[in-house]
DNA sequence: TTGCGTTATACTTTAAGTTAGATAACGCAA
DNA sequence: TTGCGTTATCTAACTTAAAGTATAACGCAA
């Protein structure tokens, strides 16, 4: 039978979704790349959504998570701001204390 | 800002989701009406997916959560096995431990 | 034997979300 | 001033999960 507890968290706002695992991922590959569109070819997904996912945590955060610039040297650069930088590290701590959660609760059916 | 920490949990087997809250909602309309049907109107949802629902659970759990029987006096009857009424007591405590998780985090980003 | 309300299943249609494709705007560097 | 690669944005096409529609099978009761 093998059941297994399972399960995802993420961090909302009153507008809606702020921090998630697919935006975790995300903002890594723009702290990686420096680019937006790099970064969302990597997560195999389009540029409409990775661009609106970020822009969303910018709105919704209140203080920008991501500073966009078009035109310049390289056509533009993408990079996450210090809050940003801060809200990865305050996710994963949340994220590790959720998966001791899982790890330590045994269903009890059998 | 005001951001809530948030998240959700569920039950898997090796065959996919075994148990999570639209099932428990469901199990319960099931308890409560006897009928497969009235619970799927009940959740406004149709049919067919309540269907697909239980049926993947019995099938999954590899003892039935719910009797399913067609024809008779009523039409049919849907009923919830002793094995079934655990499965729910279960789940719902480890639900009950994850509130209180969530509760307790408080996210270190001002 | 007929009617009833349910379980069981296939097929079609709809709706929502995602992606693709195209194009404008930008600013540095040559 | 031109070219480049990016950010930014719109519209159309596609995909896929969900619901809708239809119908068969079942077994008790009248």
């Amino acid at each position: 039978m093998n059941l297994k507890p399972n399960g995802r968290i993420w961090i909302d706002t009153d507008q809606g979704a702020f921090m998630g695992y697919g935006r975790i991922e995300l903002l890594e590959k723009i702290q990686q790349t420096g680019s937006l569109r790099k970064a969302s070819i990597e997560m195999e997904m389009s540029y409409q959504k990775s661009w609106k996912l970020v822009t969303q945590m910018n709105i919704r955060a209140g203080e920008p998570i991501v500073s966009l610039k078009k035109g310049g040297k390289n056509g533009g650069i993408a990079q996450l701001t210090p809050f940003g930088e801060k809200a990865i590290l305050s996710f994963k701590e949340f994220d590790h204390a959720f998966q001791q959660f899982l790890k330590s609760y045994k269903p009890n059916l059998e």
